[in-house]
DNA sequence: GCTTTTCTGGACTTGCTGGTCCATTTTTCG
DNA sequence: CGAAAAATGGACCAGCAAGTCCAGAAAAGC
């Protein structure tokens, strides 16, 4: 089924607009109708353009979110080829997750979907992969210039980083405070530099 | 309205009923249909016992399962005296969370919640606080010890340990695999003992 | 034992929200 | 231009699950 320049926009309206929802309410108060005010469409249209109904929105909604992840995070992530590079992303996660403040559409979406299917885990693990990737890129780098010591595994560093920022975000979403996501961050570079003490 | 014996008996049972069907099922598909038969309870004695309906009942469920989540830990967590109990504690909530697999009944109780009530808030930050004071209760032994830095803040380290933790968890309950929430345990610890390499 | 309170059963109500349908308009394309 | 396909509007349906109610059983307490 071709979708003619129009339909191809209100579509994206329709995502974008149900992201932003999302991200306003949280997933669980977000319903069919307030996605309809919203994008000014009707729901003959939110079935047209996402056949199996309410998953099929939020899937894709989960899809443009988990893109938005890592492009709010170039060029740094893409290019952490030196030390201040690294720092430089450092501050760039905090502040965006610090603007997201509590509302992590990505998550609470993946949430409502029971991450039951195998297409939001899909989603998922392919975010995670594609971030991990980058890190661990970023690692090799400070190996290659004599940052980090080489007997590092990278991709277990860089796992390690992820999982730090993910529960940091989780806890941010919870309490409202970065001192978790800094604290992550900080000590898993330190670590990386081989230092004692975290920096900041 | 104080609770007979009897009542008290039945209380409980829902509580524990409605956690274990979360467990198994994920929160959102648990209906109060679902706890009835599981408790063998009628509708009228879940809102007898929970006036404020559902929510409540789910705080409550939320308020056990934080309980369990350091209990699990135990003792282990509340001694981190030696090197070696910090160990086996890693061993330990890799084994609980492993066991648990891709449910994890506080999580989605607190999302379900929307977080936004502070009750649920309150129960999330308690908890988080009560495990983080004795990881860094922790540290300060093995500082004392001589095993770890005298120079490193032990509020801070366990706040970056405590995350990775969070965030290791949440990627297994994504991806089903342990490989981050172990990388994270792993570089955190070698962190504290000063080594590059992170053991295993 | 008798009264009061608590506990339990289950039928009933109700509101909401996802999903269906068809008629109408707009776009595409030969 | 005209036919086919796509896009849109909005009324309608259906089911589910939360929450209400009252009557009756069991326990508590004097």
């Amino acid at each position: 089924m071709p979708l003619t320049r129009k339909g191809a926009a209100t579509r994206q309206r329709i995502v974008e607009g149900a992201a932003e929802q999302i991200r306003e309410h949280g997933v669980f108060a977000v319903r069919l109708e307030d996605v309809m005010a919203r994008t000014a469409t009707s729901k003959s249209q939110l079935f047209h353009y996402f056949p199996a109904g309410k998953d099929d929105l939020l899937l894709a909604v989960a899809r443009h979110e988990a893109a938005r992840v890592i492009e709010d995070q170039q060029p740094e992530l893409g290019s952490l080829t030196s030390w201040d590079a690294w720092w430089r992303w450092r501050d760039k996660v905090i502040a965006r997750y610090r603007a997201q403040g509590v509302n992590c559409p990505l998550h609470t979406a993946l949430a409502q979907l029971g991450g039951a299917t195998d297409a939001t885990r899909a989603v998922t693990c392919e975010l995670l992969a594609q971030w991990q990737r980058q890190l661990a890129a970023g690692v090799r780098h400070l190996q290659d210039d004599g940052t980090a010591a080489p007997t590092l595994d990278a991709e277990r560093e860089a796992a390690a980083l992820l999982a730090g920022i993910q529960g940091g975000v989780l806890i941010l979403m919870a309490t409202g405070a970065t001192t978790h996501l800094e604290a992550a961050l900080d000590t898993g570079l330190a670590r990386l530099r081989g230092e004692t003490e975290a920096r900041r």
